[in-house]
DNA sequence: TCTAACGTCTCG
DNA sequence: CGAGACGTTAGA
């Protein structure tokens, strides 16, 4: 079981997460599976773990799932350490002479997929190749600029398998944003989710916004969730968080789970800006304690991903219920029963019950709000794969709670997302208006009924109340998100951005741009923004991906952009926050009116 | 040779 | 069809 010998341009796909792993021409890449054909017996050899996707990462087992507590009988290997590569289900090798394709049986995962949510992908989301982009093994994450991680990519971005490989291909996207025709085939719904695949982080790929004749770079989101799918979709901006210093990290494979990180904190511009909110000052510096999971991994260009894809792809329906399967932190719904191979494991987010039964895993052991990580993984950090509890950290004690309801959107299959900006920015934020409560301040198994009252002023032209919703508040420096987090799917986020009112702040925003967190040709339309206090809300559709265990994706799609966040990095992946926003508003500065409409597919848990 | 765990088969 | 059992394979 060689772990790491495996490296070829390899797209998987894991919950939200696409990753390519670029390979070269390593015989044992999986691809290499295409000439291991065992004409002998009309079987594939032995497949291998990639050993770059998340899951090959972790190099210690849950001892909780059902395999690691049954492991002398099941033999298999850890839930959370399955190759997202080998969690598709072999296909039996077709005779050389066979009309069916290798490729399709031995192909690697696919990459683009796109998991989760994924309500029941259609056949069609094994189309598209798989994308492999990057250089020299790295993980490259598709940009978020045309992609959805959740969605399959089209294959502009190079597929780097057959037709044949359709197995393992996503159903190419096919709506379109009016306002960019040109990424219209870039976008897939979630529901072409792809099986997982490997977080591609493409360091040097960005997200790129085509707004009128200008193109502007957004910065990929730290989080590797959010990436491009392909280069060609992707600006070719590097994100204001993408580091360069950590692009050539070979750990830094945050992708699936974003922790693996080696991030340096330390050219980090952030690291010396102030607490991003004085009311949570218990959030962790991603930068802080022994493991930076910042999340910057990927997108620092390691990955290219869309993320999750995270990781790595099998046909899109296997991978799907793997992932799905993974153990929900949130279980707000009831699961649905587990189906796939690894159904157990490896089911839908939203089978957490299911996920339990399982694997043997209690459901306190993934439940929120304990302070602490997991022991059972080595990384401490919150991003950890193994982290069966989210950290928690008070913020409510000094924070006024909102508990209004946010903008939702009635319909879960297929949405609009909006986004508006209010110029009417708040200014404070240190006390926020619209913070809420975080979920597990309030009922975390039964959703909360708020009153459909407004996150904000104009919630109502925007949307409807929803009928329970999770609230985060996330800050960041001097923006804040307050993200509504519903298991239904239908969340919705705001962002405050204050503009620079002291020297202080405006020297921040300096540096921020000394550090070329933002792209030269759209500082000038960043600053402004920063200079423009203003709340930008955005609501909509914002999914939440749970296939991760314990962490949880909150995604927000928008055309040619991508925002993805991590659930967890609710708490504490300030990096991944920042990043999102600054691509948000990005995108949102390319929209004539600063707001837009946009179809979007919702994934519903 | 041992261990891990992939892949197939069987059962419900 | 999914879940589990286990033979078998591959790496250490």
């Amino acid at each position: 079981m060689s772990d790491n010998k495996l490296q070829f341009p390899l797209t998987v796909c894991t919950d939200g997460e696409e990753f390519i792993i670029n390979k070269e021409e390593d015989p044992t890449s999986p691809n290499q599976f295409h000439h291991d054909y065992d004409g002998d017996r009309g079987r594939s050899k032995r497949r291998r773990r990639c050993g770059q996707c998340g899951p090959c990462q972790v190099k210690e087992n849950c001892n909780k799932c059902n395999f690691c507590l049954r492991r002398d009988v099941l033999k298999q290997t850890c839930i959370y350490r399955k190759c997202v590569y080998l969690r598709s289900k072999p296909k039996p090798y077709p005779s050389p002479q066979g009309g069916q394709d290798f490729n399709q049986v031995t192909s690697p995962p696919p990459s683009q997929s796109v998991v989760k949510n994924n309500r029941t992908p259609p056949a069609s989301s094994l189309q598209d190749g798989p994308i492999v982009s990057g250089h020299n093994a790295q993980i490259s994450q598709t940009s978020a600029g045309t992609f959805n991680p959740f969605t399959p990519v089209s294959s502009a971005g190079g597929p780097n398998f057959s037709s044949s490989d359709s197995l393992f291909k996503p159903p190419v996207p096919q709506f379109s944003h009016p306002s960019q025709p040109s990424m219209a085939m870039s976008i897939s719904s979630p529901e072409n989710v792809l099986p997982p695949q490997i977080p591609p982080y493409n360091p040097q790929t960005m997200p790129q916004i085509h707004s009128g004749h200008s193109s502007m770079t957004m910065p990929p989101c730290v989080n590797d969730k959010m990436l491009p799918r392909s280069s060609q979709e992707s600006s070719s901006f590097s994100s204001p968080f993408n580091h360069q210093h950590v692009q050539n990290d070979p750990l830094r494979y945050d992708s699936y789970f974003n922790r693996f990180s080696r991030t340096t904190p330390t050219n980090d511009p952030r690291t010396n800006l102030p607490s991003p909110c004085m009311h949570h000052p218990g959030l962790p510096s991603p930068y802080h304690g022994t493991t930076s999971h910042v999340d910057r991994g990927p997108y620092n260009g390691h990955y290219v991903r869309p993320p999750t894809i995270p990781p790595y792809l099998p046909s899109s329906s296997n991978m799907l219920r793997h992932f799905s399967s993974l153990p929900q932190r949130y279980p707000m719904h009831p699961p649905p029963p587990p189906t796939g191979r690894y159904g157990d494991g490896y089911s839908e987010p939203s089978q957490y019950p299911a996920a339990y039964n399982s694997y043997g895993l209690q459901p306190t052991d993934m439940q929120m709000p304990i302070h602490g990580m997991s022991h059972h993984h080595p990384f401490n950090t919150f991003s950890n794969i193994n982290r069966y509890q989210p950290p928690q950290y008070e913020q409510s004690s000094t924070c006024p709670k909102n508990v209004c309801g946010p903008p939702a959107f009635p319909s879960l299959a297929l949405g609009t997302l909006r986004v508006q900006e209010r110029p009417q920015g708040i200014h404070n934020f240190r006390c926020n208006p619209f913070y809420r409560p975080l979920p597990w301040e309030k009922q975390f198994f039964h959703p909360i009924h708020q009153p459909n009252s407004a996150m904000s002023d104009d919630s109502g032209k925007i949307s409807s109340a929803s009928s329970g919703f999770e609230c985060d508040v996330i800050c960041i420096d001097d923006m804040q998100m307050n993200a509504y987090i519903r298991s239904d799917g239908c969340n919705s986020i705001e962002i405050e951005i204050e503009g620079p009112h002291s020297p202080n702040e405006q020297n921040k925003y300096d540096d921020i741009k000394k550090e070329k967190l933002i792209e030269p040709d759209v500082n000038c339309n960043y600053k402004t923004k920063l200079c423009s206090p203003r709340k930008i809300t955005v609501s909509g559709l914002v999914t939440i991906k749970q296939d991760l265990g314990d962490e949880g994706l909150l995604q927000l799609d928008i055309p040619g952009n991508k925002v993805t966040l991590e659930e967890s990095a609710l708490d504490f992946s300030l990096a991944k926050y920042s990043c999102n926003i600054i691509d948000l508003l990005k995108f949102i500065e390319t929209e004539p009116r600063n707001e837009l409409e946009i179809q979007n597919e919702i994934q519903c848990n």
